[in-house]
RNA sequence: GGAGGGAUGGCAGAGCGGACGAAUGCGCGGCUCUUGAAAAGCCGUGGGGCUCCGGUCCCCGUGGGUUCAAAUCCCACUCCCUCCGCCA
């Protein structure tokens, strides 16, 4: 969430900064109103805190000095103020709660340097790479084998196998097999192997707390969005974010240790409730699929190098895997709530002829950490600071697999996999129609 | 799942209804002494809200309750430890 004081001292930036992204600025007039009501609720429900306080101490004191008359007239007095003191508690309460409600839906200010726009139309390339760039290419260009959606071609090879997915789970839940599935555990190794050492590797839970959730913006906004296990009142996370994000959660880091940088595959669940009938064929949204994820913590002059570090090792990992993409700085209207600037890294997958996004690297300032409450001491003194959150896809799975099948085949209908893979995938590069 | 025990400051650990934001020790920072260091001594050492910048309020796992007054009593929950059961 954004700082209330912000909204309190500079209620025009923030209006001007929450337009660009299609806020109304009356929420945030609203914003204000509730937080002067609640500060004055809070001085009202003190006054009468402290007078309670000063007439149980004398109560204590007449009742030492053996004067029984005037300690029951203090505890009648204090009795009556307490009793004004849980009404102005109550109202103190409800106004808290009210304030937070907003502030919680509030999305995040964008940066400055994020372009304006509407939604995804007024999104901005960046650059573009592909293949052969360097060696002067033109532009990447599929050939016509290479026109085929990878839902053919995982069916055809035997290594995509959606209607038994369904069977077990439902539609969208894919279910890989053979080199299919194999393709996809390569796909991990090599995204751990290439950020860990710089990155530490870490294993989270994938079912959390719904305090975990809230943390990174994902709850109580998205809650159609998330898979809830009853129950035990847990939630299954949309992305290795979550866990990473609350990892610290109200710790007070020492700046020494910044930036502390991470990385985990997990599994992530999307219920996609409000995408029904939208790119339902194949890999291109799927309610479960395996990420690995980069994360950092870093004090707020870390925060812009470590974005691009981010965003440079998920580049580098298309590159290895010869995807030709571009890189797309989002615009205000379609930026995730949470997040100051983002950018998406969109593969081009010929079969399916689209633009996949397969990575979102986002810095979110301090709005995840103030909810979270990961702060850091600053190394020359002083009272502790919020952190600055970031993270990014590594590269998400499923889009990754189709992107590769599609480009990747052949004339004769089977499918190359890239050199780089080999260390995992093995040294048959190829994958062969069943014989 | 059953039975017990526990959760207090960076750590250890006292307090178990009345000036307790909290003894004591360790750690950490500063100073004195010393050629320097050690030792010793002295001082300091959590977070947060509001503020008319004088203060004031909150936080002893979390949330409720009892009381004039709660770290202390009651209830619920969470987590940790021990034993039993079950189990990859």
């Amino acid at each position: 969430m954004i700082d209330v004081r912000l909204v309190r001292e500079d209620p025009g930036r923030v209006k001007d900064a929450l337009v660009r992204r299609g806020v109304d600025p009356a929420d945030v007039d609203r914003l204000a109103e509730l937080d002067t009501a609640h500060r004055a609720a809070i001085a009202r429900q003190e006054r009468l805190r402290a007078a309670v306080k000063v007439l149980s101490r004398e109560v204590g004191q007449a009742r030492r000095e053996g004067d029984a008359a005037k300690a029951a007239d203090l505890a009648a007095e204090s009795r009556r103020l307490g009793e004004e003191e849980r009404s102005a508690t109550a109202e103190e309460g409800d106004l808290g709660r009210a304030l937070r409600e907003v502030l919680l839906v509030l999305p995040n200010l964008p940066a400055d340097e994020a372009p304006d726009g509407a939604d995804e139309q007024d999104n901005v390339v960046v650059r573009r790479w592909w293949p052969g760039k360097e060696g002067g290419a033109p532009e990447a260009e599929a050939a016509e084998h290479q026109r085929v959606p990878h839902w053919e071609v995982g069916e055809a090879l035997r290594i995509l196998d959606m209607p038994r997915g369904a069977s077990l789970a439902g539609s969208m839940f894919p279910l890989f097999r053979g080199k299919g599935a194999r393709l996809s555990r390569a796909l991990t190794s090599l995204a751990l192997e290439r950020h860990t050492g710089a990155y530490e590797e870490i294993r989270p839970p994938t079912l959390v707390l719904t305090e975990t959730m809230t943390s990174t913006g994902h709850l109580p906004k998205f809650a159609d969005e998330a898979y809830h296990v009853e129950r035990d009142d847990l939630w299954a996370i949309p992305t290795a974010e979550v866990p990473l994000t609350s990892m610290h959660r109200g710790e007070i880091l020492d700046e020494a240790v910044l930036p502390v940088r991470m990385t985990a595959v997990t599994q992530c669940f999307r219920r996609e409730a409000g995408a029904a009938g939208r790119d339902t064929r194949g890999l291109l949204r799927v309610h479960e699929f395996e990420k690995v994820e980069l994360f950092a913590y870093a004090a707020p002059e870390q925060a812009h190098d470590v974005h691009a570090d981010i965003l440079g090792r998920a580049e580098g990992l298309l590159q290895e895997l010869g995807l030709p993409y571009r890189v797309v700085d989002l615009c205000c209207g379609d930026l995730g709530a949470s997040s100051a600037r983002t950018f998406d890294l969109e593969v081009y997958a010929p079969g399916s002829d689209r633009w996949l996004e397969v990575s979102s690297v986002s810095w979110f300032r301090d709005y995840q950490a103030r909810r979270a409450n990961v702060r850091y001491r600053p190394a020359g003194g002083g009272s502790p600071v919020l952190v600055h959150t970031l993270n990014g896809s590594a590269l998400a799975w499923p889009r990754i697999w189709a992107a590769l099948v599609e480009w990747g085949r052949r004339h004769d209908g089977s499918v190359a996999v890239p050199p780089v893979l080999a260390r995992w995938f093995g040294d048959d590069l190829v994958i062969a129609p069943p014989g």
